[in-house]
DNA sequence: GATGTAAATAAGAATCATTCGCATCTAGAA
DNA sequence: TTCTAGATGCGAATGATTCTTATTTACATC
């Protein structure tokens, strides 16, 4: 019950738009497919529950692309893909990312390694 | 001889600067570290430059931390942490990104791949 | 049902990094 | 010398994000 309750519906609707987009969207994206549904809603209440989610570990931060920063509600580790051309955020799911690597990062640095961000850039398919 | 002319000296001071930096630094720290050596430095200049060296591939942006993109010199992949608390970008030498993993990318989704970014975040050594 | 409190929100102002526009300067070619 | 292309400084413009403030909402207590 932690993440949905009755009385947070835009909070909860931020989230769930999240969840369900492939699209790793900023922002302003979230709140553009938002509008439609909920059309008091206010860019402010996005950034400030995108870093309330953030915090919570409910979301991560996946790249910035072109000075905007972008959002996945999968907080599992998973591969990137990012055009350079079209800016599509890409996830590759067939591959892995050995547990492996986040311990060998942290004995090689002697700190506490908490997330691992793996991304490919290039051209998408679209983009050739 | 295309990176080095004696004719662009503030160009050549700039990226000579970001190849002897260890820290990955923004446009900001970039230009306060020259500042002393060339008066007359602009922040206009600085950004620019650092546009045409990524576009030439002589740098590289290697994440953007609390909003502030950060640059490297070393344009030779390899993997990053950065310390969610200080915002240190440190490079993990000893680890190894293995030259499959591009390739497996490129076939995984149908692309050209043509950059690779590996990186990790938690608390550095100093912010335990 | 009335009231208090704390958190959520909308709206817009403010901030900060980055880019742009333009006038000036400089190196080298003609 | 004169001309041209490109580099630069400066300040304004832009755009993403954060902050401020007044308002609203949900719930608890009376």
């Amino acid at each position: 019950m932690a993440v949905s309750q009755k009385h947070f519906p835009k909070r909860d609707a931020i989230l769930q738009q999240l969840r369900q987009s492939k699209a790793h969207p900023s922002a302003e994206t979230l709140f553009q497919l938002l509008k439609p549904e909920i059309p008091d809603l206010s860019m402010g209440t996005v950034y400030r529950n995108l870093n309330i989610f953030r915090q919570q570990g409910l979301v991560i931060s996946v790249a910035t692309v072109n000075g905007v920063e972008r959002f996945d509600g999968n907080t599992a580790p998973h591969v990137h893909f990012i055009c350079d051309d079209c800016g599509a955020v890409i996830d590759l799911e067939s591959m892995e990312i050995p547990d492996s690597l986040p311990r060998a990062a942290e004995s090689c640095m002697g700190g506490q390694v908490s997330g691992c961000n793996l991304s490919f850039n290039g051209k998408c398919k679209n983009c050739i």
